[in-house]
DNA sequence: CAAATATAATAGTATTACTATTAAAATACG
DNA sequence: CGTATTTTAATAGTAATACTATTATATTTG
């Protein structure tokens, strides 16, 4: 997978950002450091003057790439899911059978990042910002709008996809989509909770439970 | 149910508010009017001078209540998981077999509110809350701080009961508590998408799909 | 090399999320 | 009943946020 990614830039929906970030050092620091920020002090206490000041750069320069914090997280979001998607497609194509496929797929969507494959963006640090915040970016009241101009189209197309493996094991299973956001959703609550509200969860049994509780979960479920 | 609820008061965390709401008839009108304006405008755009306004008293008042809208949200995921506990208790005792008061809790747990039982508050509008602001509210880089002041006991409290619950029909299911959290916020997420991400559920197939999907996973999982 | 574009710096605005102070109104209690 | 206490309302003020607008200076491109 290391030999190709650095080849392979995402088709992220340009009505997110106002200039591409990817297309100058700027926009690319602008990423690349925000993705550092929020997770360090939250989304709520980033702003882009402190991420201006940090890149010795300023506020007004932000602004020129993305025309809200929001709609940056929004694009760290869609950046998070092209990945995923690209990591899924190449974990899955050709895999026979349909149960292995889809336990494949599964443990891509529920396992933790451990080190960074490639570019200016550290995916380590991007999944805990997924983990911690992406729900901010979609409990909005502008959900509608943005969902109309495409922004959650990459989710939703993963989300199809892995579906499309479930009815592949049980043509006949009633609520694939239901299944499969609640495995993603449900993972990364279970990594959060893990952190801070443990009782909500029983991680402390072992490591790689959230991969092992979701599959279970999935195969016994759609049988 | 309807008989009790009226004399009952939940005992809600007293660190979460500055003065109970519960005693005056104003911090009652603060709770009762904040609860349809974050429905209606969301939480972002919700304010202390807005909700003033609105009751025909003046922001600083409020803030004799509440030290933040923060503190606010709180106390209303409070009181409904206080309410959720109470009709999960009510709607369990004394029922046999196992299995059964299993599926009682699900239900409890996954069911749409359709009337408001009683009170000063409307549960109808409290879920559409939970369901679309409740994550905000745990989702902070303060979260460590209040769950060991115990804002998120009553919570975690419900998790443990149904938990245990799971543990009767078998106990040697390893994974209880990640079950639960998973059908809770699952659940939530699921009528979030069928408003705004259709795509990500498969609602359109019938009513009482959430309860039916959530019960079936469930029973299956822990055999 | 001129023109176009990108960046940096500065200033300004409405709003937010509060704190502080004071006065008026309501309530409690001896 | 009257006074003390508490509650509420009104006003003012503050630092920070989330921007917009303007201009000057770099940098890139044709």
């Amino acid at each position: 997978m290391e030999h190709l990614l650095p080849f392979v830039k995402f088709g992220i929906n340009e009505k997110i950002y106002v200039k591409d970030p990817e297309s100058s050092d700027l926009g690319r620091r602008i990423v690349e450091e925000s993705i550092s920020m929020i997770d360090e002090m939250g989304f709520e206490r980033f702003t882009f003057k402190k991420l201006g000041a940090k890149i010795g750069s300023n506020e007004s320069s932000v602004y020129r790439y993305f025309e809200s914090k929001h709609a940056l997280l929004v694009y760290l979001i869609n950046w998070y899911w092209s990945w995923v998607e690209y990591k899924l497609v190449f974990a899955t194509t050709n895999v026979t059978p349909a149960e292995l496929k889809l336990t494949h797929a599964i443990k891509i969507l529920t396992q933790e990042i451990e080190d960074n494959t490639f570019s200016f963006i550290n995916e380590v640090v991007l999944k805990k910002i997924i983990v911690s915040e992406s729900s901010k970016a979609y409990h909005t009241k502008d959900i509608d709008d943005e969902n109309e101009k495409g922004f959650y189209k990459i989710y939703k197309r993963v989300v199809q996809r892995v579906s499309d493996m479930v009815l592949e094991v049980n043509p006949s299973f009633e609520f694939p989509h239901m299944l499969v956001s609640t495995v993603i959703e449900g993972a990364h609550h279970q990594r959060y909770f893990s952190q801070h509200l443990p009782s909500l969860t029983d991680v402390s049994k072992g490591k790689n439970n959230i991969i092992r509780f979701y599959t279970d979960l999935v195969l016994k479920t759609i049988k």
